[in-house]
DNA sequence: GCCAACGTTGGC
DNA sequence: GCCAACGTTGGC
């Protein structure tokens, strides 16, 4: 199983939306190497949800409910795709960015490297590494 | 509000 | 194919 870590604008969408759903489409993603890596996504993998903007952290946990598929909004048909994610649970605490720049084991973590990067993949060290955070 | 990073567009 | 101009994202 892999692991990810979305990107979303809480004051366009965010977890809550995503919750009051429970399942939704993950869509409007505009960039190749995102697209490549939703592409990558099997059913079943969880997925972390992050908020930019005002408030950066990570606040819930997903699941992959349906891999990938073409997304309906891309009226030219230039190849993008989307998934379908489910709501799984919110995280006791969020674990903010300013933690996680903090930690050496998530240093590596493609969301410092590459800010704008809104669809990427986690290794499963720093994936359960930020559960053991918001467990504190 | 500013700026860095990065992607896209368009002229040549 | 190169590069300048411009637009967008996202952190601060």
């Amino acid at each position: 199983m892999k692991h990810w870590l979305v990107k979303t604008e809480p004051e366009t969408y965010g977890w809550a939306d995503l919750v009051s759903k429970k399942e939704d489409i993950w869509d409007g993603v505009r960039n190749y190497q995102a697209r490549n890596f939703l592409k990558d996504m099997a059913e079943g993998d969880l997925v972390m949800v992050y908020h930019s903007g005002k408030h950066r952290e990570v606040v819930g946990l997903a699941k992959v409910s349906e891999e990938s598929f073409p997304d309906p909004a891309d009226e030219e048909g230039k190849g993008w795709v989307a998934v379908r994610l489910a709501a799984e649970n919110e995280l006791k605490r969020p674990v903010t960015l300013q933690e996680i720049k903090g930690q050496e084991e998530l240093s590596e973590m493609l969301l410092l490297k590459q800010s704008r990067l809104s669809v990427m993949p986690l290794t499963a060290n720093e994936f359960d590494f930020i559960l053991q955070l918001a467990e504190k």
